[in-house]
RNA sequence: GGAAGGGUUCCCGAGUGGCCAAAGGGAACAGACUGUAAAUCUGUCGUCAGCGACUUCGGUGGUUCGAAUCCACCUCCUUCCA
């Protein structure tokens, strides 16, 4: 895949902060860079014409969910999920492997694959390494993920390399079985916060990364420190030649603690989810817009945001929005979370050209006060 | 004028002698949410800081060890008949 590449434009001198462009068939990604999730092949809430012009640059899909509905098949009929779903910029499927995570009481993890009962309708489903390869493939993304297993926070130490070690098993079949040769093929990184298991996973796992490399199982409830300090630990072995993708994370800060660590890609639901439910990120920190202060509040969001909502509306209307149910309420504050992190990355992204990202990171913390949890 | 039914904590609405500060819903207020089974979930919701105490169920008086619940009168509302 020759027009598939990372190029890394510029290190931080005393960070492991970068900028660099990732090349994909869909168009170029300039990172570090925050990617909406559209699990079900929409960003919910938010139109693919609007998270353009909030200058977002990829977004996920899911193929457990897409596999359940419509079925990839039917989006490869369509065209592939570009076409189906009208977003002709970059896509990054996961592989269904988080699920395997989430809907545990749904599933029996065996060696072979997993068996699903499926969330919509109970029926029993299967998806090994092959079969999340094929529906990955059906579905045509830029960037597909292995099919993994994340251990929960919590989980002992065999339990941990248990996984660890079946992801591995599992990417060697994934790496074998991947025939789209237009659709890079990114590795997982498990081990859960054991340090030594990190360290085997990463280094098992790198002779498959040819393109990039996810770091998954973090930030499923340890505390943060946890997460920062396992990566930490893997910080010096990443290669330089490729993106490294903090998956599933994450809030303002968050995203800063990971560029200062090396990280280029980060995905989360957190943005959209939080916004439909009434709670707005901002250059001052968190706004809970549905809470009674905001009553009588005729200001935007964000004074410092260009985006649709803080353009027009102001914290009372949106509250009323929330406060009635009217779904324009949860789409606007979704909307500004998103263009809020999309907003920041590139401004990480500047400092760091600068390499004045430390000094960034210490402006926002000054700014934003407590209202993020630092650690 | 006669007949019947009814007035419950911000609202709707259960409750017909003790287990009732009073179900349930709504509103209100707050919290949570991090590779989305989430336009979801949780908590608070008479007063006081309280295991506890005090004040509440249209009003007044009564019966009873004990009343939102029973009785009397008053008051207001709804429906039906004239």
């Amino acid at each position: 895949m020759e027009n598939f590449y990372f190029e890394q434009l510029k290190q931080d001198s005393k960070t492991g902060a970068r900028v660099g462009i990732l090349h994909t068939p869909h168009g170029d990604i300039k990172t570090p860079t925050y990617m909406p999730v559209g699990t079900q092949a929409t960003v919910k809430g938010v139109m693919p014409r609007d998270l353009k012009e909030a200058k977002s640059q990829i977004i996920l899909a899911n193929t457990y969910h897409l596999y359940m509905r419509p079925g990839d098949e039917l989006v490869k009929q369509a065209g592939g999920l570009h076409k189906f779903m009208a977003w002709d910029r970059p896509i990054l499927t996961d592989s269904g492997g988080f699920q395997v995570f989430s809907l545990a009481k749904l599933n029996k993890i065996k060696d072979e694959g997993v068996y699903f009962n499926s969330h919509v309708d109970g029926s029993l489903h299967f998806i090994s390494p092959e079969k999340a390869m094929d529906i990955e493939n059906n579905l045509g993304a830029d960037i597909i993920m292995a099919f993994d297993q994340c251990s929960e926070y919590g989980a002992d130490y065999a339990k941990s390399r248990g996984a660890m070690e079946r992801t591995l098993k599992w990417l060697d079949r994934c790496y074998n079985h991947h025939k789209n040769p237009n659709q890079a093929l990114f590795p997982i990184v498990q081990g859960n916060v054991f340090k030594d298991l990190r360290a085997t996973s990463l280094k098992e796992t790198l002779p498959y990364a040819k393109y990039g490399i996810g770091i998954g199982g973090l930030s499923v409830g340890e505390p943060k420190e946890i997460m920062y300090d396992v990566l930490d630990s893997m910080y010096p072995h990443y290669p330089v030649n490729m993106p490294r993708y903090l998956m599933g994370v994450g809030s303002a800060d968050c995203l800063i603690e990971g560029v200062r660590r090396g990280i280029d890609m980060f995905d989360c639901v957190l943005a959209t989810r939080v916004g439909r439910n009434g709670t707005a990120f901002t250059s001052n920190g968190k706004v809970v817009v549905r809470n009674g202060a905001y009553k009588n509040d005729f200001t935007p969001l964000d004074s410092e945001c260009d985006c649709y909502a803080c353009k027009n509306y102001t914290k009372a209307y949106l509250r009323h929005m929330i406060n009635v149910g009217e779904m324009m309420g949860g789409m606007m504050i979704s909307l500004h979370n998103i263009t809020y992190l999309n907003n920041l990355m590139e401004r990480i992204r500047e400092a760091i050209m600068h390499d004045s990202f430390s000094e960034f990171a210490e402006e926002f913390y000054a700014k934003t006060g407590d209202t993020y949890k630092r650690y």
